[in-house]
DNA sequence: TCTAATGTTAACGTTTGGTTAAACCTAATT
DNA sequence: AATTAGGTTTAACCAAACGTTAACATTAGA
């Protein structure tokens, strides 16, 4: 079977550097939309589905932060780079709760880019591929269906999950019986690590507990300072 | 078994660009008709089923528009992709809602074009193979007729469907206790996305909903952020 | 014992969905 | 040309769902 291109978006407004990257990313085997503006780009974005977004950061009309935002609503799971001046901070930066994989300085070395791409692609195929399949999970007597966000008892009614409640619970199930740390609900799920998203956790860690308290058999613990762990005592 | 090759419909008034285009196309292993006017386009369209329609919007007598709508009441699946001047503006576009699957500014990149049409099919490939065909659904104790937009209750007189009606509890039935993605429906069903005829849609759901009372086990039930999900109890 | 981390509840603001009615549009009819 | 009817969209208002934050309580562990 052939392999098929990745695909990236390129969303870039200065005309002369876009099609320059565009050439040099399509010379290496990728295949590149290059939209204008942060408008034009998501539109793009909606018509197809991408492997990568590289979005410049500083654009008329509509800004790569804002661009990544509506981006992000429609897909949580398409990596994210962004093109920034040299003289941005990292914390006005890490301001914008975007969830961006990587951050590149402009002016930039093309290899490094590319590089990047790979390292990415690479991530997500490993990370994403088995996991992104498993909606169904048994724990104890629950039943969670992770893609109509809803959970059964002894299959009885199904309580709905809101959408945090469900991802929270799927990341859970997937670590059964093993840590699954706080930074990486944090990071996957809220896709930013502070402290108030950490609060924001602990009030899901409550809920989920409220729901799954009908199975004395199955918990939530916690290990202070690390993250938390679903446990389900067979028998 | 020998892949047949897709068929373009290619309606474009200016003899030489048409003629290069054309070309351009059968070298990528397309089979294109092409007509020169409106008139003719509509003419060809109705001898043949096509696989994508690409249309110049400025032609005279009749303009791409206009045909393009003509093409959608005699088919409502067809993927078009207009050619528009570049001065047009988005929102001039916006205004013929006709249901494009894309817009190419002439003068355009012939690469780019090739690729939203592998895009394009390769989206009409993924989603409508297995569900093109079906036009009758079994729906707890009722029957849609989707061909003749009509729905039974045990057998008695047919309630009438509208066609925005009939085709949204098309959809839904496809999707028959799974998820039927809001947008799956607004890109289909409204070709477009936005506030308003999400807004829309939610009206019609409302109407369905009334008319799948009558069975206490057919319900369709809202998934928070993601869509709705047509339900039927058994038993 | 003292501090940082966690548990829990409730309040709040925002977004999304449900519903109804009026406005709008288009094609057919008068 | 005006009217009507069917279909669809828009507007408006309300309710439900969600996520965040604040506040206060409890616990773990240095």
């Amino acid at each position: 079977m052939e392999e098929q291109n990745k695909k990236i978006l390129l969303v870039e407004d200065d005309p002369n550097f876009g099609t320059v990257l565009k050439d040099y990313l399509m010379m290496n085997d990728y295949d590149v939309v290059h939209a204008k503006n942060g408008m034009e780009g998501f539109e793009k974005f909606k018509k197809d589905d991408y492997d990568l977004c590289i979005l410049d950061v500083m654009m008329p009309y509509k800004d790569g932060f804002t661009l990544a935002k509506e981006i992000r609503e429609k897909n949580t799971e398409v990596p994210i780079i962004f093109l920034t001046a040299k003289a941005m901070k990292e914390d006005v930066l890490k301001g914008y709760k975007v969830g961006a994989d990587d951050y590149l300085n402009k002016p930039f070395d093309s290899e490094v880019l590319l590089m990047k791409i790979k390292a990415i692609m690479q991530r997500k195929a490993t990370d994403t591929v088995a996991d992104s399949k498993q909606f169904e999970f048994k724990i104890g007597r629950f039943d969670l269906n992770s893609k109509l966000r809803f959970l059964k008892f002894d299959g009885g009614e199904p309580t709905k999950l809101s959408p945090k409640e469900n991802e929270l619970l799927r990341l859970l199930a997937l670590h059964e019986n093993d840590l699954m740390p706080r930074e990486l609900a944090l990071t996957k799920i809220w896709r930013d690590d502070n402290y108030f998203t950490s609060r924001s956790m602990d009030v899901y860690i409550a809920k989920l507990r409220k729901y799954l308290k009908p199975d004395t058999n199955v918990e939530i613990l916690n290990i202070h300072g690390e993250g938390f762990r679903l446990v389900v005592n067979n028998q």
